[in-house]
DNA sequence: GTAAAAATTGAACAACTGTTCAAGTGGTAT
DNA sequence: ATACCACTTGAACAGTTGTTCAATTTTTAC
């Protein structure tokens, strides 16, 4: 068989944890998937642990890109925080899962698999920096002062992503993606003090 | 062997399955701490999934229960609130596991348990029902009309138990129980109309 | 073109999984 | 005491798990 493509293979090993998890996603589903042998996956990328850091590197860089390249298109900071929101909350169309990759390992393995989920935390953390930084942009354009912006956007930003964790799943409960989107957006204007905001 | 504790079994089992999740906790682990042979098992509660259920019904109960406690000896409504909030991100001290069992549920068994991801939807939508008469009475201490009422309630329910939810994650990302405190409570004023509740 | 190196194959392995069931135990009614 | 019934026991089961490795094929270097 003629050699095979690293990447392309790390795309479909991550779309199986990510819908399966780590558990319940096999060797051989893998194998299949991947179109690759055991001999060849072991080879290539070490025991199951392994390649599944390998995928959660892989959802890390994919989702920073994506928030980054949406705000940086955005109108302003407003909307560009509150799209990045939504496409959070409602992911992409062909996402294996309605749940974020990394919350997910967390919640299966957080007591298991330290290293995995010391991993997947650091990435939620570097999310959550791009997501205060976006949150500082929005103050600044309310003309909050410096003093103020340090003051508040680390807890605004923590509040928002918990809010996005919160709300995918909330999506799921409910199976009302318009009422979720208007709640993502009531939610913004009560975070942010509401009266400059008003439309 | 003397006849076994039912009720005290559940309890047993609740713990390993929150902790470890279904697909990772074993039979075995299961007999061991439940001090029951595998056709005990079998005979007082069928197959694994049913147990399972069973204990998601036992968490269901008493999440409830300590709730409507929590929410019934409090001076007013606001506070009733706040309290349970912060009692549902903290958890007790013995819990397995910081995160919601029911959520755990969800997220783990999605693509593969029909039964018991719905059985832990509907136990969501029950807390969430709880949470929402909460908010009416929250709403009604502010002084809104019977018709704000019913517009705002059941979106203010909603975000409220998305940021639980979230908010239990961010906890376990930052370690910082006081700042995760003080955001709770930030938080609810500014869900609130904050000028009606500033303190 | 040839030989050395690297990558791939797939059968096999030992350990573990949920579940079963014949044999044994304890309690209850007569 | 006896007979009965419900419960308990633990060895055994068939299937699945992650992983290995000798044999084979493909790539690389000269």
């Amino acid at each position: 068989m003629t050699r095979v493509n690293i990447d392309e293979a790390i795309d479909k090993a991550a779309s199986l944890f990510w819908g399966n998890g780590y558990g319940a996603t096999t060797m051989r589903q893998l194998q299949h998937a991947m179109d690759m042998r055991p001999g060849s996956i072991y080879g290539a990328f070490g025991d199951k642990d392994t390649l599944y850091l390998r995928t959660l590197d892989h959802y890390r860089k994919a989702s920073l890109l994506r928030m980054q390249t949406t705000m940086a298109s955005a109108q302003n900071a407003w909307l560009g925080l509150q799209k990045t929101i939504e496409q959070a909350v409602f992911g992409n169309d062909n996402a294996p899962s309605e749940l974020c990759f990394l919350v997910k390992t967390v919640n299966e393995l957080e007591t298991r698999q330290p290293d995995l989920v010391s991993f997947a935390k650091s990435a939620l953390l570097d999310i959550r920096s791009e997501l205060e930084k976006q949150t500082r942009l929005v103050l600044a354009e309310q003309g909050k002062s410096e003093a103020e912006i340090d003051a508040e956007a680390q807890g605004l930003a923590t509040i928002i992503q918990a809010q996005i964790m919160g709300m995918k799943a909330q999506l799921k409960l409910t199976q009302q993606p318009d009422l979720i989107a208007k709640l993502v957006v009531q939610f913004m204007r009560n975070i942010f003090d509401s009266s400059v905001n008003a439309k």
